[in-house]
DNA sequence: AATGAATGAGCCTTCATTCAT
DNA sequence: GATGAATGAAGGCTCATTCAT
């Protein structure tokens, strides 16, 4: 009854496909997705995915794309220039933890790229080069600041996936916890609690490795100020 | 009509299947594994799983089991009693990290139960009671010794958790890494080097913890002993 | 908004529907052709032709009738009456060879009633009524005359229709000779060629059949009249 | 309840499907046929086609194999070098037309050929190396023959593919002919009046032919025996 | 006991067509 | 009058599974 305009039925259309695709993707992942499953979700016809997005194959891309782009923290590029490593890579890993409790945003982005990582499509590429390179490239600068080596060192390297696996493994293991500590519940609190371990966790391993490699080496790191 | 020894024989085909099935799932995890596949591997018939397992995931919670009976460390329970904390956990690390290079022995075992936290199945359950409560509880009690509080300790699970992030981390992170850094190859030193850098990465933390959060309170670690 | 001659747009858009679904159709046939494709050939709307032609049998058939009135040869009928009979024939089969290299004219018309014949549709009827009949009447004519039997005559029939074959074939085959011989190429003057050869193979059996079919019998064949 | 040996019974399965394909493609070529169809009429499952032949192109592929292997005429070859041209060009003729009407082979050989030559899909090459070449060149030989040519002559072979052209056209032009002349009924004698027709026209031109062509040049062609 | 031919549900995709605007 | 978003039937194909042997 109510005259819509059609552009914005398209959109709404779109969007509620991309939502549900969003869902059932980080649910099952890209192989065990069903457009039909999709499609059922956002409301609309069998051929609904094939109609706005060409194939499967690109309404994951796009899907992933999406991810990307949503997870921008231009406040982090801020904090490492003002404060101390140690206080930038503690509000980093905040800002993650923070995107995947947000109830204002939905929660697959990161449980899409998780997925990503365990079973890689032609998407990964995409992935890497748009998300995680650019993250990693500034975990690397922050690691390296506090361990007192170039970003591109190996060690700097090793060191930075040690953080980036404590987060994902988090993301992967609830259903773990959720059947090994059936009281540990993952409240808004648990895992503020969690962000909270792994950067405590992750400074002191940096701290120390910073020392023990060059002890005789003078560092300009931030880390010193601590002392 | 020749007497083929059909009980070896068959024993044979089964452990066949096992080992194909236990190469197909550690490299795509469940869903994307193909019955077809599996038994191509093995060189049996197309029936073959139906027939010695009555479906494909009956076929593979039977793989999950075996990874959990090849996955014995006595040696490591006898470290526990007779070598500090720290020498236990370097020692629990380097044999996970062992076991997945070891070219005498298929490398599946882990893979498949990383697919299961990625994806769980109904199997989840089994493997968490017969592998990974008794590993994680393991692993709690030598964490518990090194940071000095209890294995149930909330704390303790979390640095626990810390650690077996980094070592599944990086059974999956390989293809990123592959896309990353496409000069840092995957060799056999390579590997024993993360092993070495995520065993000094977390006794790191661990130390620095085991300080930092109970500084006025006499411990019983064995770190304190290895002074 | 802007005041666009909707009655001559309309028409320009189903003249170029026409177009491009004569070329579609000419190219792959009724079967394999889309909609779709033909839409996009015209620079219309994916819903143009079920807009302006019901369904895709109703633009078919619509093909088909302007096939038939874009076929007249006037020239022909007038050369009938005036010159010989050979020299008829041979201007027919110019005529008809020259419209399918006409780089100015699209050259389907011939192609669509090709196809048509390999695959009939319903369409076939009106094809053969208004296209087929007529022209093989006249050709019958001229047969006839040549071989001194009437247009009725079983053997004129038959040659009549194996001069068409060669025709038709030389529009199917093109694939083939160019695998059977890959030097052999279709350039404007190898189509002459064998439109000649066409012409001189048809007259040489003629003229033969004439003679030897009714050797005693007086013929007013107009081949007579032209020594 | 008859003990059916497995390996005839897949063969009859196979053979089946062949016999309902052969019959499909036949009706309606490539294109428009449906594996669902042959299954069908077959009354196998609709994964047969897939079990037994991988896909559809397959099937196709193999339907236009057996169209080949049924297609040895070595009675020609001896006939090629007894007897004259004329009586081998009359013999190859006759036998291609007695094919399709072999009440004991099913009819669906030659037809599924034209099709593949009306809407040529990529097993045409085949067809051309296995059926079209071999019989093209046989024909030149005799052609040039007739006509005192040497065979791979570009006049000897539009020559051939003129009597070519008369033998496919009778295949796809029924149809047409059952329209354009309801009373000319393609019973077993009215075929064999086609196939002498087509004998004799061909044989005339090509005469006709070898003699303008070369009117001062001996010719050693068996055609000059028959003066 | 073991095979492999056969099954049917279900997947992604394409297509002509419809309908609200 | 004309659009294009949306439809649903149907296509080829894959898969785990069954059943007669």
């Amino acid at each position: 009854m109510t005259a819509i305009p059609q552009e914005l039925n398209q959109d709404a259309t779109r969007t509620k496909l991309i939502q549900a695709a969003g869902e059932v993707f980080a649910e099952v992942g890209y192989q065990a997705a069903t457009t039909r499953e999709i499609c059922r979700r956002a409301g609309a016809n069998i051929a609904a995915v094939n109609y706005h997005f060409g194939d499967k194959l690109a309404l994951y891309t796009e899907i992933l794309k999406a991810a990307v782009i949503k997870r921008e923290q231009p406040a982090v590029e801020a904090l490492l220039a003002t404060k101390t490593s140690e206080e930038a890579l503690r509000a980093l890993l905040f800002g993650i933890f923070r995107q995947l409790t947000d109830p204002d945003r939905p929660a697959w982005y990161v449980k899409v790229m998780a997925h990503e990582l365990a079973n890689p499509t032609p998407g990964l590429t995409a992935v890497v080069e748009h998300v995680i390179r650019p993250n990693v490239t500034l975990l690397c600068t922050i690691v390296g600041r506090i361990i007192g080596r170039p970003p591109q060192d190996m060690k700097t390297r090793m060191c930075a996936h040690s953080i980036i696996a404590q987060v994902i493994h988090y993301i992967h293991a609830r259903p773990v916890i959720a059947l090994l500590w059936p009281d540990w519940k993952m409240t808004q609190e648990a895992i503020e609690e969690i962000a909270s371990h792994i950067a405590e966790f992750s400074i002191a391993a940096l701290k120390e490795i910073g020392k023990s490699a060059h002890p005789a080496h003078p560092q300009k790191s931030t880390t010193r100020r601590s002392k």
